[in-house]
Parts: structure tokens; C-alpha cells; sequence
DNA sequence: AACTATTTATAAGA
DNA sequence: TTCTTATAAATAGTT
């Protein structure tokens, strides 16, 4: 064979395998870089040698490069995609985001804020679920007042046909009232910094409401 | 310049840069290709061309470069505890799913449901607020119906101090309330099959309400 | 898409 | 790896 021109076959002797290796290697990303500078394309070349050393070049960054090419990949397959873990992952995120926007937006109409959207129908059934909200809760609280009225009775041994009346103010202090608002008008966060404290406080320990039961038995 | 020679430099004629595209591309693909048989290599080349179209090579297969690729710069980061892209991705799914999970809750509370865990306390506060959104809701009901009723008095031609009565029933059917209550009500999905639709129907386009302004004014 | 004058890449040797 | 040199290969500008 004249000099200058091999066969397109795997080197066998390893040092000169090795030696052109690290020529084309250098021709190859350096075509790269021209070709994405002369012609305005994005660029990655990966290249692990049959050591299993890794060189590569992008001409952007290869996350970028590798992420546009799932991207495409994906778009081209109409099918239910081979998708990467991270690309699911990415599209939850998304999904869970605007589920998330939608119920702060309801959250929102429910306390009758950002009502300016609504038809009047809408305006209506807002009331009426409302109305009926309201029903249930007040019917709650009149449940645990009675159940409240038992135990009292139960502790002062009185007998349960008699009647005790309520004169108290219950605090008006409830942290969790204001995070719900809180939950309802805050942006939806990029990070996850936020969750554990608002559930906590949003999950509601039962706390001692109306009059401390020991105080009335006691005296 | 002599013939033959460019400058490494974005080529601005439209044409030549699509001509030198092609050759330059077919070509770094066939360096990558004859690296890769020579020195038992495992290549992938990614371009995508100005106008984003995808050309891409690989010796093995993208997917395994890729992946190779990963792991290898995964081993090189020593620091074992920075979250890659995908446990960053799963805490913040997660986080999400929590803050779902809230806004549900409080959501289902507005709407006087799941109110077992609530202390009197809560439920005065949560009666508060919702009278005060009913209180809105119906500060904008009049304001909409008053507003309709300058519109329509106009095309009557009517004098602004005159007065006319409603009778119309409004339609009851609203698919927003029935969406709220569902989006409320719905297990947290893993799939992302769910929210434009929804998102869509909250998003509420205004519906023609109350009667038909056209056919009052011409009949 | 094909041609051709040149530049560029690179195989072999050092 | 790096340099040198002969040669092959790539390609810019043109047809």
C-alpha cells in the first residue's frame, strides 16, 4: 500500500492504533468546532477511546446538546415515547404545576377573590357551593358544641337534660386560616423549599378549643 | 482570499452556508465513522443545523453513548450527594404532590367537606371566610347584573332612570362547579394525562348570560 | 450535483 | 506526544 492511504479497518498494532486515535481525534473535534461556527449549528461529539477514556467537544454544552436531542427524539416518535427518566420527570412536574394553578385558582374563587372571570352562572354556583359549605360547617359546629355540652356535663355530673349556657369568645387566631390564604395566592415555586412546614401546618393538630374542661370541673 | 480558503467565521450567504453545511457534515461524519472502525472507538455525533434539523451519528447506538456518557460524568463528580437531575426531579415531584395534596384539603374544606379534623376554632374561621367571599360573590353579582342592565337599556334606547324587572330563570348547568368539586375530589395522578383539559374548562371563556340582548332589542 | 484548484488532514517515520 | 514530509482527503468556489 502506498504510504499516506489505509484501509478503513481496526488498527491492530496498539501504538499506532493509539496514535492515530489521538490525530483523527484532534481532526475530528476540531471540524466539529468549524462547522458549527461557519454554519451555525449546535454540536456535541462524544467519543470514548477503546480504553474507555471519554473526550468530547459541544459546541454549546452537552446538556444542552443532549437534551434537544430527546426532545427531537421524542417529537419524532408520535408513540407513547421512549421516554428518559428525566424527561418523564420533567413532564410530571409540569403537569402537577398547572394542577397546582388550577386549584389555587379555584382555591381563590372559593374565598371570592379573582372573580372576575366568572359569567354570573358561574358567580351563582359559586354561591350555591358556598351556601352549601357553609351549611355543613355550621351544622359541624353545632355537633361539637353539643358533643362539647356532654363531656362538660359528664365532668360537673350533671344530669343530661340540663341545659348550660356558652358565654365565652373563642380565639380568633388560627394559623391555619392565614397559611391557607397563603397557600392560595403564593406563586407556584421552582424549588422545593417550601412544602413540609405549610403541610405540617395545614395537617392540623387538634388543638383545646372553647374552655379549658379541668378549669369548669375543677371550680 | 485565495480559492479554497474561508475564514472560520458564521458564513452569511444563506446559500453557500446551506451548501457548506452538507459537505462539512457529511464529511465530520465520515471522520467520526472511520474513527471509530480504526481505533475501536464508541462515537456519537449530534448537529442540529441552523434551522434545527437533526443529523446525528453514532457507532454503537445514540442511546448507549448517551447513557455512557452519563454515568461517566456522574463517576467523575466525586461528590456523591449533589442530587443529579433526576432526584432533584423527584423531590420536586414529590414537593408538588404535597402542595397538591394541601391545596386539595383546603380546597374540600371551602367546600364544607372533611371537616372531622377541625377544631371549633377552625370552623369559625373558615365560616368567616367564607362569608366574606359569599359576601364579594354577591357584591359582583349585583354589580354584573347592573352593568347587563345598562347594556340592555341601551339597545332599548330606554332612558337611564327608567327601570325594568327580570324574570328569566338562569341556566343551572355550569361544567366550572362540576370541575372544581372533581379536581377536589381526584386521587393525585402519576400521569400526565390530566390538566390542559381541566385548566382549560377553569380558564372560562365569558358565556353569553342572562337573556339574549339581541332579541330584546328587536322584539 | 459535478468539477477542480487548493487547503487540510494524516500516515509513516523520526 | 510532537515534528516532518509525502500523500490522500476534504472542500470552496465555480460550472
Amino acid at each position: 500500500m502506498v504510504k499516506g492511504k489505509i484501509a478503513i479497518r481496526k488498527i491492530n498494532c496498539s501504538k499506532s492504533r493509539q496514535v492515530t486515535f489521538f490525530k483523527r481525534r484532534t481532526g475530528l473535534m476540531k471540524k466539529a468546532k468549524e462547522l458549527s461556527i461557519l454554519c451555525d449549528a449546535e454540536i456535541g461529539v462524544i467519543i470514548f477511546s477503546c480504553t474507555g477514556k471519554l473526550y468530547d467537544y459541544a459546541s454549546t454544552s452537552m446538556k444542552s446538546v443532549i437534551e434537544r436531542y430527546n426532545k427531537m427524539k421524542q417529537e419524532n416518535q408520535q408513540q407513547p415515547l421512549i421516554a428518559t427518566e428525566i424527561q418523564f420527570l420533567q413532564k410530571e412536574a409540569e403537569s402537577l404545576k398547572q394542577q397546582l394553578k388550577c386549584l389555587q385558582e379555584c382555591n381563590r374563587r372559593l374565598m371570592g377573590k379573582e372573580l372576575s372571570k366568572l359569567s354570573l352562572e358561574d358567580l351563582k354556583q359559586l354561591e350555591n357551593i358556598l351556601e352549601m359549605g357553609l351549611k355543613n360547617i355550621r351544622s359541624r359546629k353545632v355537633d361539637d358544641v353539643e358533643q362539647e355540652n356532654v363531656e362538660l356535663r359528664k365532668k360537673l355530673r350533671v344530669k343530661s337534660g340540663d341545659y348550660i349556657e356558652f358565654k365565652g369568645e373563642f380565639s380568633a387566631e388560627t394559623s391555619w386560616s392565614k397559611e391557607m390564604s397563603q397557600m392560595s395566592a403564593q406563586a407556584i415555586p421552582d424549588k422545593d423549599d417550601i412544602p413540609e412546614r405549610i403541610l405540617l401546618q395545614l395537617s392540623l393538630q387538634p388543638k383545646p378549643y372553647l374552655l379549658d374542661a379541668q378549669k369548669i370541673a375543677s371550680g
